[in-house]
DNA sequence: GGTGAAATTTTTTGGGC
DNA sequence: GCCCAAAAAATTTCACC
């Protein structure tokens, strides 16, 4: 991780569909040097995917849910991750201190959706059971640069 | 906005950098039929922009936690708005069911500067008290708009 | 680690339906 | 609006520094 990295890093950020060329444009290095470090970005989990934003008043996910989960036993960090990241209505996660194991944000379009999305959480293996709040009004949405 | 503009937002969310030919492979769409979409989407507003998730322990912003905000008698979402707008480590806040008042997710660099922007959000008129949960590992994060 | 060129694949454009 | 096909552009591979 050297300042080429944090370039692309961000140049990504601003335009994940941003060619190689183009940033290697921006950050001095050919396209095949940024390709090559682009792939050992995302071999090393710096980079975790690629995805679009979406208006979420176009697409209608106005619908959101703080869920605390509780698991039986010992589950570790991987299986929790590798579980909701089949779930794409799950915007954000983390195992957090307190009694629950984890804390699982969730947008959907509407009540049924998130309810459905919600079951497929439940149903994974050693999810004993949940504790949803249901977003009322949105008071921040701030995003991260 | 029909079915097939839906299911080529929610592939594109699971791999921004997906080819129009595997999206249209998906979905039942030629290439260019789905390049089409995908611009209009763009033009239209519905697509803000393609993104990438990167591991928020990389950007410096590895402390997150999720507070319950518990409040004196009845406070308007307004009043809860104006208040924790003041505070920048709040990335996201709603009014929820249950029996928080709302639920707060913060970020910050470390533990001290975090328990520093909770003392703020504390110390607010009408705030009773809150319960946190740091986040001890980020699972997922996908940063929707 | 990087470069540059060749091979491959994708994007993009335009005609026809 | 979509498909097909051709043209243009990008990605990806690879030998060489």
């Amino acid at each position: 991780m050297d300042n080429l990295d944090y370039g692309i890093i961000d140049l990504l950020r601003q335009n994940a569909r941003a060619g190689y060329g183009d940033i290697g444009a921006s950050v001095g290095l050919s396209a095949s040097a940024v390709k090559r470090r682009v792939d050992r970005l995302i071999a090393d989990g710096v980079i975790k995917g690629f995805t679009v934003q979406v208006d979420p008043a176009v697409d209608g996910l106005g619908t959101e849910a703080y869920v605390e989960l509780f698991c039986r036993g010992t589950v570790s960090p991987q299986e929790l991750q590798r579980i909701l990241s089949t779930v794409p209505e799950v915007v954000d996660a983390g195992t957090v201190t307190g009694s629950a194991d984890a804390i699982v944000h969730m947008r959907s379009r509407d009540i049924p959706s998130l309810e459905e999305a919600l079951e497929r959480v439940r149903n994974a293996p050693n999810v004993d059971h949940t504790r949803s709040a249901i977003v009322l009004s949105k008071l921040i949405s701030r995003q991260p640069a």
